[in-house]
DNA sequence: TCAAAAGTGTTTAGTCTACACCCATGA
DNA sequence: TCATGGGTGTAGACTAAACACTTTTGA
């Protein structure tokens, strides 16, 4: 993971071969013990925390270099990624931090070094199993770690209205497609499903209704039972099976 | 409309002040006869057509420049304009029209030229008055028209794509959100919404149910009756009131 | 046999579809 | 008074909400 060459922020990098002024960051969703979480990082001897991010390079499609930032952070390949939206404004890039984190990291960058000038920011989403993912700081972040999404460090810059447009796409999506069981592993109950949703949603929905409409979609698969020990009915495991 | 400060692309046109790779590229949508239309441009001496587009000032909102390009061709501030995607891909852009065009204009440009560099495209789409439109082209184009979406001409790069795109994305929100009113003049008929929406949806919709669906929206006001001089019922002339 | 959670049935209310009907208008 | 298009009424179909009931599980 911390292999030199895919490094894309070092307290050196210069930019050479990267788009300037443009910029990824990638919301990585995962659910945990009934709450969504998202990813974030705590860059070296300081207390800046932010998105997972990272620069476009010059021969690299967008969607490739989205995908590369969300393989770095959690180790997958393969993750459920879109693009949401991009924020532009002038006053949202605000050069102190990253300044400031390159000084604690004993490096004194030109006034117009790349990483100090005007960024525009391209606003991806992932969904990810979060049992499957291995955070992965590298040399320039002290940490790499979930974070329920009401109990967020301060982050940098906008990165926390780039978490709310997120969850809002998010949230406006979950019906029409069906991406939710991105965020569950493969067999799931009929319960964490409604679980999901309701954390989603931030509302509480009807079991019965729930039920059937999810398995009128015709997209789930029963598999077998789910004996967990407890005193009660066991619940039929779901697979997500496209057509 | 045509005031140097304000042109955006010249064959002599260097970069200096606007972010590389970066542009912006605005699919305006206007509803006339029945139909929906796309404003296109033609490069001068070429038979090149493509979206009006621009790129983005140093010193500028996304947002801005987006409406900074709608502006420059309609003549009207105040349009309704949203973001809907990012075109990213590496081979989505040819240099080749852009060097035709700039020799076709009598301008040899080097091969690391601002314009012939791979650029990253934002797509925003507008929806205006077709009526308030005053279609305007500058110095580098031969004309600026409406065009049907049925009869448009072959487009430069991706545009054809960007424009089914947003096609896409227009329908989609055409829904939940309540912008296809953008689209017509202040005061309308009801028939003459419905027409604007069989005309984005391609199908038929039942009058009665229509009628009744907007109506329970409770955001149009009932102005007056509309004498078209025609042997029927006069139909009353509505008018969008946001609460 | 009891409590807890899962799954299914059922009644009701609400919404949508399709068609019918009535209204206003100018020839 | 007739044709035309606009507006509303309404029966039936479909869908969703709310609640009840049954089933399964381990203690």
């Amino acid at each position: 993971m911390t292999d030199k060459k895919t490094i894309k922020v070092e307290t050196t990098f210069s930019g050479a071969g990267y788009i300037p002024n443009l910029a990824i960051d990638v919301v990585i969703f995962g659910f945990h013990d009934k709450q969504l979480k998202v990813l974030l990082m705590k860059y070296n001897r300081t207390e800046f925390y932010a998105l997972p991010g990272g620069f476009i390079k010059n021969n690299e499609n967008l969607d490739t270099a989205a995908m590369r930032v969300a393989l770095e952070r959690t180790g997958l390949t393969d993750v459920f990624l879109e693009q949401f939206y991009v924020f532009g404004d002038i006053n949202r890039y605000d050069p102190t931090p990253f300044a400031a984190i390159m000084e604690a990291n004993d490096t004194k960058p030109d006034k117009d070094h790349f990483l100090l000038q005007r960024f525009i920011s391209i606003g991806y989403f992932a969904l990810v199993d979060f049992t499957k993912v291995t955070p992965t700081p590298d040399k320039l972040f002290d940490s790499c770690n979930w974070y329920e999404l009401n109990a967020m460090p301060a982050l940098i810059q906008d990165h926390t209205s780039i978490i709310n447009k997120a969850l809002e796409t998010l949230r406006a999506k979950l019906d029409d497609k069906l991406i939710g069981f991105n965020l569950l592993e493969e067999n799931f109950t009929m319960g964490e499903l409604q679980n999901l949703y309701e954390t989603i949603l931030d509302k509480k929905l009807l079991r019965p209704a729930f039920q059937r409409k999810i398995l009128a979609l015709g997209i789930l698969e029963r598999i077998a039972k789910k004996y967990s020990g407890a005193a009660h009915k066991a619940p039929y495991l779901y697979r997500f099976v496209s057509k």
